[in-house]
DNA sequence: TCAAACCTGTAG
DNA sequence: CTACAGGTTTGA
C-alpha cells in the first residue's frame, strides 16, 4: 500500500533509472487502468524528462509537456520487464485472465507480459538492471489509475491522493489550524488527502503511536502542543521511512528494490502484542472498513 | 459523515 | 468458503 515514503522511493528510482530513455511504444492491457484525457499511446516517441511525487501520486514528465500521473492505490507498482517478442497473443482484454507463467527461454517463443501487468511503456535508450527494455505498471487489484495529460492540466487532474499540501511540507501553524477546524477523528484527518497529502493507514497509525495520541480524539481537541508533537513524529517517521525505501509489506515493490521500514513498525500490524512502550496489549478497532491499532494505555 | 463499491490474493 | 486487506470514488 504505497504511501508517501513508498511513492517517493518509486519516483527516485524511476528518475535515476530512466534518465535518457524514450518511449518507443505503449501497451494498455486493462482499459480501466487509464483514466486521463489522453491516450497512453500519446506518449509514443516522447523523451523521459524526470520523475517526482506529490502526496502518494507518482508523476513522470515527458517531452512535449506530457505527463503520466500514477495513483497506485493498493497494489499498483512500477517494475522493469522485458517486452514480449514473437507472436503476439490475440484478444488481450475481455476474458483476459488465465495469466500464464513468466515468459522463459525455450517456451516456444510465445512470450506475453507477466501476470497483473495493466500497462507498459516499451523504451529505447534504456536498459534495466537485467537488460529489461520496458517499464511495466503492475496492479493486482486493479484499483490503480494512470492519467496521461498535458502539464497545464496536471493541477486539475491530480488524483485525490495528491490534492492537499504535502504533509512533509506543511508548517506547524497551518497543521494545527487544519486539525482545529475538523471534528473528525484525528486519524481520519491525517489520512484525508485533501487536508494533507501522503499518509495512509500504516504511517498514520505509526505517527499517532509515536506521538502518544489516541486515534479517536476529535481533531479539534488536539492542543497546539500536541499538534506540534504529531507533526514532529510525522517528520521523523517519514524521513526514516524514506531513508529505508519505505515499508515492504504484502507485495509492495519499488523498481530498484524493496524497502525495510516494516522492521521499524511499532503498532501497525501488531495488534495483540505488547506495547513496545508500556507492555500493555495493543488493541485493534475496525470502523467503516479501516483498521487501527493503538495502545489504550499510552495513547490518550 | 458514512457505507458501499471497486478488486483479488492470502489467511483462517 | 468466508473474512480481511484498504485508498479512493461514489452515492445515500
Amino acid at each position: 500500500m504505497p504511501e508517501l515514503p513508498e511513492a517517493q522511493t518509486i519516483a527516485s528510482d524511476l528518475d535515476r533509472a530512466l534518465a535518457g530513455a524514450r518511449v518507443k511504444s505503449t501497451e494498455l492491457l486493462y482499459r480501466p487502468t487509464l483514466a486521463g484525457p489522453l491516450a497512453l499511446s500519446d506518449l509514443d516517441g516522447s523523451a523521459f524528462e524526470g520523475a517526482s511525487r506529490r502526496g502518494k501520486c507518482v508523476i513522470l514528465a515527458f517531452g512535449g509537456g506530457l505527463r503520466l500521473l500514477a495513483s497506485l492505490r493498493m497494489t499498483g507498482q512500477f517494475v522493469f520487464g522485458h517486452s514480449p517478442v514473437g507472436a503476439a497473443s490475440p484478444g488481450g482484454a475481455g476474458a483476459g485472465g488465465a495469466g500464464e507463467a513468466e515468459p522463459r527461454a525455450g517456451s516456444r517463443g510465445k512470450r506475453v507480459w507477466p501476470p497483473h501487468v495493466r500497462a507498459a511503456l516499451v523504451l529505447e535508450g534504456f536498459s534495466g538492471p537485467d537488460g529489461e527494455d520496458s517499464l511495466m505498471f503492475r496492479d493486482i487489484r486493479k484499483f490503480g489509475r494512470l492519467f496521461v495529460c498535458r502539464a497545464s492540466e496536471e493541477e486539475f487532474l491530480l488524483p485525490a491522493s495528491a490534492k492537499g499540501p504535502d504533509v512533509t511540507a506543511i508548517a506547524p501553524g497551518e497543521f494545527y489550524r487544519r486539525l482545529a477546524s475538523s471534528k473528525a477523528p484525528v486519524k481520519t484527518l491525517l489520512m484525508d488527502q485533501a487536508a494533507m497529502a501522503g499518509l495512509g493507514n500504516i504511517y498514520a497509525t505509526e505517527i499517532l503511536f509515536e506521538a502518544g495520541i489516541s486515534p479517536f480524539r476529535p481533531a479539534s481537541s488536539i492542543a497546539r502542543e500536541e499538534s506540534d508533537i504529531i507533526l514532529k513524529a510525522a517528520g521523523e517517521i517519514l524521513g526514516e521511512a524514506v531513508r529505508m525505501r519505505g515499508s515492504t509489506i504484502s507485495n509492495y515493490q519499488a523498481p530498484l528494490g524493496p524497502g525495510s521500514y516494516q522492521q521499524r513498525h511499532r503498532a501497525y500490524g501488531k495488534a495483540g502484542r505488547p506495547c513496545p512502550r508500556c507492555g500493555r496489549t495493543l488493541e485493534k478497532v475496525r470502523s467503516s472498513g479501516r483498521t487501527t491499532v493503538y495502545c489504550p494505555n499510552c495513547q490518550r
